[in-house]
RNA sequence: GUGGGUGUAGCUCAACUGGUUAGAGCAUCGGACUGUGGCUCCGAGGGUUGGGGGUUCAAGUCCCCUCACUCACCCCA
């Protein structure tokens, strides 16, 4: 061995069963999104490095050295999708009409302030990100995001309803003992004051802090100092002040009014002032839900207002919401307790001979189509190794296989054809005409089959 | 990128301090039962012990290198 090729490194091949689960969960993100009003998106795989390293931030983990980047053909730089809000904002950018807007100058930047509303969009997505890290347990290389953008309004509200989306969604899915974390981090008003008082807090400190932080976080983004889990930094957060303290009056209102309505609504969460989350884009309210039944990497969902990324990525300030949730710990969550999606009966079509082969091959087919038809949950499996009875039916039986049919050169003799029922260990022939008409006998021997295995079998139908 | 753990049949695992032909269960296939399934019994196939090098009379076992998997750090979904 050792020369067959394998899946590249924090790669996954997803078999059946295991497929099931994830269907299952794709359909309750589907179905919860859309009855909140959103409506899916698919971006391309891969975009201009530019989107991203603009996007996400120069100084973030992400774009210093987990991008999967080539240059293609043309010479042009490109990126596999370590997200998918950035692209999301590049195609609401490149696709709706803006409304007229003014060029200003604000301390020094040339802004682009809408003088209209901007068109709002309710989006979900759902596919494969890739990011170059050592795999652990809930983090590859090929992961696969599910997640929404709302983009187009500032209301509280629709950051509300992007979390309870989230906590819907996981609630369909059986997740238990989930926290959620939630926290504002201001905008581009107060931001620069609360960023200046992080430095002068950390300054008499400089020198004790870890090296990463002492080298970038301090000078490029000091709230991310927060977010470190160095033993050297740990001393130095506890005084730190919190950005609640130097929101501006539009941030602190639309922090207050989310949090009331999470609390009439009952919402169970924790703010938490340090929690600044990791990428460069996000503004006002962050928030992050966190599973105890996982390992380290223990968060499920990341989100939060990025309501600066339409300028950051060249277009006029939108304001946003959204969040990402990781699939594959979703996955490590559903187990097994996930609801099988309707059952569906198994016949087994066993066949000797040839001849048989022959005769069966065009009723299986006529059988799937005229169950299609009924809306009745069939499927229909035969052999196609050329094996004996006893095996053949073994196989139908370990298939779970309700019903098989079985036909030989005895059975073609006679005319007939037998259908067995295998829980019950009876059989029945079932006899036909031998006419000039094959066609005729197909459709016949159909519709008696479906009458006989449904019959008094309400689960085959479905609504 | 850094650290720890683990690599033996398709899968789950054995093999006392190095000791001679590397075993078992499950799975697969065949037979008992040439055309009627869930049991049972019998039998078979399958391995350069991840790869390479070294120590030794002798290596699955010890040492070095390498690869893979896995967990963790950094960071994130």
């Amino acid at each position: 061995m050792g020369e067959l090729f394998k899946a590249l490194r924090g790669t996954n091949d997803l078999l059946p069963p295991e497929t099931q689960k994830w269907v299952f969960m794709e359909e309750a993100i589907r179905q919860k999104a859309e009855s909140f009003g959103f409506q899916e998106i698919r971006t391309p795989i891969f975009e201009h490095t530019e989107l991203f390293s603009r996007g996400i931030g120069e100084g973030t983990d992400i774009t210093a050295k987990e991008m999967y980047t080539f240059t293609d053909k043309g010479g042009r730089s490109i990126t596999l999708r370590p997200e998918l809000t950035a692209p999301a904002v590049r195609a609401y950018l490149e696709h709706f009409p803006m409304p007229a807007a003014r060029i200003e100058e604000i301390e020094g930047k040339k802004r682009k302030i809408l003088l209209g509303t901007p068109p709002l969009v309710k989006w979900y997505y759902l596919g494969p990100a890739f990011r170059y890290e050592r795999p652990q347990s809930g983090r590859y290389r090929q992961f696969h995001q599910f997640g929404v953008e709302v983009i187009g309004s500032q209301n509280p509200d629709i950051d509300l309803e992007v979390i309870l989306l989230a906590l819907e969604i996981f609630k369909t899915l059986n997740l238990q003992n989930l926290e959620i974390k939630l926290n504002s981090i201001g905008c581009s008003k107060c931001r620069p004051s609360y960023r200046e008082a992080l430095k002068k807090h950390f300054y008499p400190y400089l020198e004790q802090l870890c090296e990463d932080c002492r080298t970038h976080r301090y000078e490029k983004n000091p709230l991310r100092i927060l977010d470190c889990k160095s033993q050297k930094c740990a001393p130095f957060l506890h005084e730190a002040p919190i950005p609640a303290d130097y929101l501006c009056e539009e941030c602190q209102n639309h922090f207050k009014k989310l949090q009331k309505k999470l609390t009439n609504l009952q919402v169970v969460y924790s703010l938490d002032p340090r929690l600044v989350r990791g990428l460069d884009y996000y503004t006002k309210t962050v928030f992050e839900v966190i599973s105890s039944s996982l390992g380290a990497q223990n968060s499920i969902c990341g989100g939060g207002r990025y309501d600066d990324l339409g300028e950051i990525l060249g277009g006029p300030s939108v304001p946003a919401v959204g969040f990402a949730a990781g699939m594959e710990r979703l996955i490590l969550l559903l187990k097994d307790n996930f609801a099988d999606s309707g059952k569906t009966s198994l016949v087994y079509a066993v066949t000797l001979g040839e001849k048989a082969e022959e005769f069966m091959l065009p009723l299986v087919f006529n059988l799937r189509k005229e169950a299609g038809d009924r809306k009745i949950k069939l499927k229909i499996e035969r052999d196609y190794q050329n094996r004996n009875l006893g095996t053949q039916l073994k196989e139908a039986n370990r298939l779970g296989a309700e019903f098989a049919l079985i036909l030989g050169e005895n059975e073609l003799a006679e005319n007939k054809l037998i259908l067995r029922n295998l829980a019950a260990r009876q059989q029945e022939d079932l006899f036909f005409k031998q006419s000039e008409n094959p066609k005729g006998i197909v459709e016949d021997l159909s519709n008696r089959i479906l009458e006989k295995i449904n019959y008094g079998k309400q689960p085959l139908y479905s609504h």
